[in-house]
DNA sequence: TATGAATGAGGCTTCATTCAT
DNA sequence: AATGAATGAAGCCTCATTCAT
């Protein structure tokens, strides 16, 4: 009985060392990825600083491409659950809040999330890896349908210009996808206010496709706008 | 002398050949850049599709890098171009037209705006060609001034927001960038609706930053806290 | 006492199960080589089809090549049975019977005799397990002197030709070595006749070497050198 | 016109030199693959006893199985060579001449006969290369029509016996594929009259099939010949 | 001047074997 | 006794760049 048991714990215990191994290589990738070029990271230097034998990452990982998409679907669930949790928010009564909510999210790290962009770049050109890059899309558009319900909403209360709610979202995605670039594209970065700069951006993701943004009776349409 | 000047016409029909051929090789990577993934094409193919010698390419470009940065310096002379063009109208009292013809700019051929995206990102990762990289990051900020005086303008006039003139401008960067984006990004590829969307993005990055975007009392969010 | 003879029984016991074990990971083994090409099956492919862990396999065999080997062992055992059994029948005055009974032997299971000759050319290069070689070979000449008796029998009756006796069953070995290749071979693959084939071959095994296999006088050829 | 001679020339010697290099990849292939076991040759040792780069191999070759491809498709164009040889010469007149130039011609350079036997079982193993493969397949058919033709004619004129006739050529290539096994198989190894031997089943080959290897009368059909 | 054959460093991946549990 | 995670040597192949013609 006692055997049973302890075997079992055992059992259990081999699976959690597995698993901690498994987050090791994953942040030993990011690590090195954050600190030199990506494509000069090799299988063989993620091993040596997750401590571990190059053999050792294939019994974790089938192939080098499933570890990028690993570390972006990890951080995508984060950046997912802040959707989640803003649109919640939202849905209380903040209306701006799911937005705010993920340009928080996506600007709290911004190093990490430019990382994850790049790493998506790379692994949506190599081909493979298509099944699991479905998952990132799909995780990605798993909110949409409360986004939608959300952004509609807003529409209807005037809140939002009378768009097809989607462009709102997108749009949000677009600007945040961009703020993240800005922060680490070599041209602006001699400057030293980002911090006010990104809070700046955060709030037009906040208000832009807002009604009336400039003279509520001179836009009834997008084209209108323009026009004047 | 007919047998100068005819010598001198013979070197300056050379030069022109070389010259010709030069963008031979960029016009064909640029086509097998956008026909398949970047890391794909190697020089041998280049060369191919622009029918000469693999060493010839080495004639013209001292590495496959300056063949890239090459590219995205061109295509940057455009954009810059436009922007030069935007701030003239824009200081001609079309106050929105430096954003407009900016956003115009980088969604008039989106594909290969996102290619020279791409290529930026892999040659500031790799390093070296870093004395073209600056050329590439000063082209960039070549209409800053220009922009700052604009924009301070228009912020005086109380047309736009009051906060460093960069801010508005490096705004509209990231929301092109991020525009350009989620043209191909395949989470959002389903859609079929680009263009409008695009028009929409557009409009925002043409009005956003505008003072008094909504009715200052109607959202006690973050801008309240800015506008404090 | 009982206690002596139920342990007794239990260590019998567990070499049963043991040497079933050993038998299970062969008959995987097996299974697996005639399932896909020999070298893209691992020694884990093999002992998760024999359902035991990797680590179990080594218990069994030191290396992988001794898996191999003991196939071929196997085999091998099989057929010097027959090659026995034919002899006898040859003695007891069935001229042929040796080799038909090879033939027969051989060609009962060609693709698992195909799988052997395989695995023996992977071994001899290999260079190790000299020593399970060698036994392999000792097994393989154990009847030589048998065959050689019955063959000098055979040629002192005028039956086969006066040549050292050992060229007729080296000739009936290599017969079947390449008839049993011929099953497999995808030149000539596409007919499907291979059961007359074998049969036709079998029976040239059969009756080559026999004396006045054509009337003297009619081959002027080779034959004729050897007929001197 | 000098120079446009010269300079075709100059083309010409260089895809020589292209060639000949080719071959000294194929050869240097060939003396290794005769040296040591197969699979321990890799591309490297290779290119080193051909006395170039690694990376040269692979502008003469896409895989290293073409290496191999490539040596066999050389043997077997000598083979087919011999083959169509002997069948000219049969069919004026010297019935035994095909089989006998075919057997002459596998047992000429047996080491390299048995070389290409194993080549060949590694490639059809690998899968890959199957265009190549089937173009061996063919060019081993390729004398099909000319064998089936000269075979039916000696069944016809009561020499050979009356079986398809492809029965014939097909035994003969098995004959003579095992001969050349047993030359090397270890098992027989210590024997001194390997000459000989191949000699005696040479003769066999030759001869195999003839009708009325035993008394005419006594075998109407393979089964009764075997009940004698 | 144009060429393209040659180069070789370096990447990814596989798998037989070991050994701690 | 059984396990299977860990290991790392070794293999194949790519491709930017050089250089002799």
């Amino acid at each position: 009985m006692q055997n049973n048991s302890s075997s079992a714990d055992r059992i259990r215990e081999k699976k959690k060392l597995f698993l901690a191994r498994e987050q090791r290589i994953i942040d030993a990738a990011v690590e090195l990825f954050l600190e030199e070029s990506i494509d000069r990271i090799t299988v063989s230097k993620i091993a040596v600083r997750a401590g571990i034998g190059k053999g050792t990452v294939y019994k974790h990982f089938l192939t080098k491409n499933e570890i990028l998409i690993r570390i972006i679907l990890d951080y995508e669930h984060n950046i997912t659950k802040s959707i989640t949790d803003g649109i919640q928010r939202a849905d209380a009564g903040d209306s701006g809040a799911a937005a705010k909510s993920y340009f928080e999210a996506r600007l709290e790290n911004p190093k990490l999330d430019r990382l994850v962009q790049q790493l998506e770049d790379r692994l949506v050109e190599s081909g493979d890896v298509a099944d699991q890059a479905e998952e990132l899309y799909q995780l990605r558009r798993s909110n949409e349908d409360a986004l939608t319900g959300l952004t509609t909403k807003l529409i209807d209360r005037g809140v939002l210009e009378d768009v097809p709610p989607h462009f709102h979202y997108l749009a949000c995605w677009a600007l945040a996808q961009g703020a993240v670039e800005l922060c680490f594209n070599k041209t602006w970065n001699y400057r030293t206010d980002t911090t006010e700069l990104m809070e700046f951006i955060s709030n037009i993701g906040v208000t832009m496709g807002n009604q009336g943004q400039y003279h509520p009776d001179d836009s009834p349409s997008i084209k209108k706008s323009k026009s004047k």
